[in-house]
DNA sequence: TTATTGCTTAACAATTTGATAATACAAATT
DNA sequence: AATTTGTATTATCAAATTGTTAAGCAATAA
């Protein structure tokens, strides 16, 4: 997820395939391509791309079909699937929504449009999965301010939460007590280090796993 | 929401608005219409529309400020927003969408595409609005305002209704209170915290049920 | 008008959380 | 081994947050 976007583009027409995936390409994305409903499916399950495009015209299945398919499978429940269809069919557009696609789009469109569209759909998706941090037994739920191990819940305070939050989002990296201050206390309010020390006691003792270790003199890292 | 449909367009340019206000009176809209920002404004809170048509270039408030500011407040949160613009000026396109608007349409636009495409949105609003929440014993239909536990039938004002119904919306979530003034109340009315803690505890009172938790620090959520 | 209901706030109680000091401990350095 | 430096632990107190009740308006209905 944090590596380079792969993007599918199913369309019969030769020349609407170049256009995106030069303009795809450019913009950073893996592109593969695929000329019919069949090869779609196909290239959707080899590659597992984040992003499928589908024109809703196309030989031996049409792109709604292709999406009906694809989302019955679990791995492609949470690819996000786009129509692209010439002219705003309604119909078309009304069954394409109906079957699970997150956007829908007319051709002709400007490579420009795509791709903002293309990166909103992306943010958007990430905002969706940010809030759930998964970490082995592990699991901090952002939104529901829940902290669970192996499905026990813990109840932490705020300040508890955020810390542990905030070690969480980048297992590895060692954060610096100064670097730990502004986020979770800010430059306005000043405290003394041994309260990191105090909360970093507290989630240990409350999660009693051993997670957190101390980089002397230098700061705290979340680990396994 | 079962009778006749409003529309607000505003448009600084007479002969659009004059044009759209009849296709959409012959298609059987009530319709209002406003010459600026401001104007727009003004109509949407006298009127309440259910869809609202917002040329982008307008004087005083161009049409993405109007639906910021609109979108502030509750009362249209669910109300349809749609740009209207002079070719598809793509930076303009990113922006509205990024604001909540429902949908983009460029000028020139041919009444039949505008009025299809209007139908299909309202086609698709009617589907979303899922009016009544089943949770557990509990019942809460967002139409008729009734929520009833077990079957029977619990009074709540309205504020309280909104709350739980805010809150049951996304059972598990932590609602910032924040979150829940703008939601509730909100960005122009300003309340106190308390305001908040007294309709929980009515909530809580009425319902009598286990059924809304404090995060202190943060806000309240709604579980099982 | 009067009565009723709902919304907001003030005041205070109860609770929870956060920060610090004091002390103990551990590792590195001299 | 003694010293220094840095962290862990614990207990305590202060501050922040929420719960509760009662009371005053405002809006609405009778």
């Amino acid at each position: 997820m944090n590596n380079v976007k792969k993007i599918l583009i199913a369309d019969d027409e030769p020349d609407i395939l170049e256009i995106l995936q030069f303009n795809l390409e450019t913009e950073g994305f893996e592109v593969f391509i695929a000329k019919n409903g069949n090869e779609a499916i196909e290239a959707a399950k080899k590659h597992l791309p984040d992003l499928i495009i589908l024109d809703v015209m196309m030989p031996y299945k049409n792109g709604i079909e292709v999406c009906n398919l694809l989302r019955l499978q679990p791995a492609f429940k949470e690819t996000l699937i786009v129509f692209l269809s010439a002219l705003s069919d309604e119909i078309t557009e009304v069954k394409g929504l109906e079957t699970g696609a997150d956007d829908y789009l007319t051709k002709p469109i400007s490579p420009k449009i795509l791709i903002t569209k293309i990166n909103a759909l992306f943010r958007r998706l990430n905002k969706k999965v940010s809030t759930i941090i998964q970490l082995g037994d592990l699991e901090i739920d952002r939104e529901k301010y829940i902290i669970r191990n192996k499905g026990d819940e813990i109840v932490l305070a705020r300040k508890e939460f955020e810390l542990l939050s905030l070690l969480a989002g980048k297992p590895g990296k060692v954060f610096l007590r100064q670097e730990i201050l502004n986020q979770i206390w800010g430059t306005e309010v000043i405290v003394g280090d041994r309260t990191i020390d105090v909360h970093i006691r507290k989630i240990r003792q409350k999660l009693n796993l051993d997670c957190i270790s101390t980089v002397k003199g230098v700061g705290y890292k979340f680990e396994l």
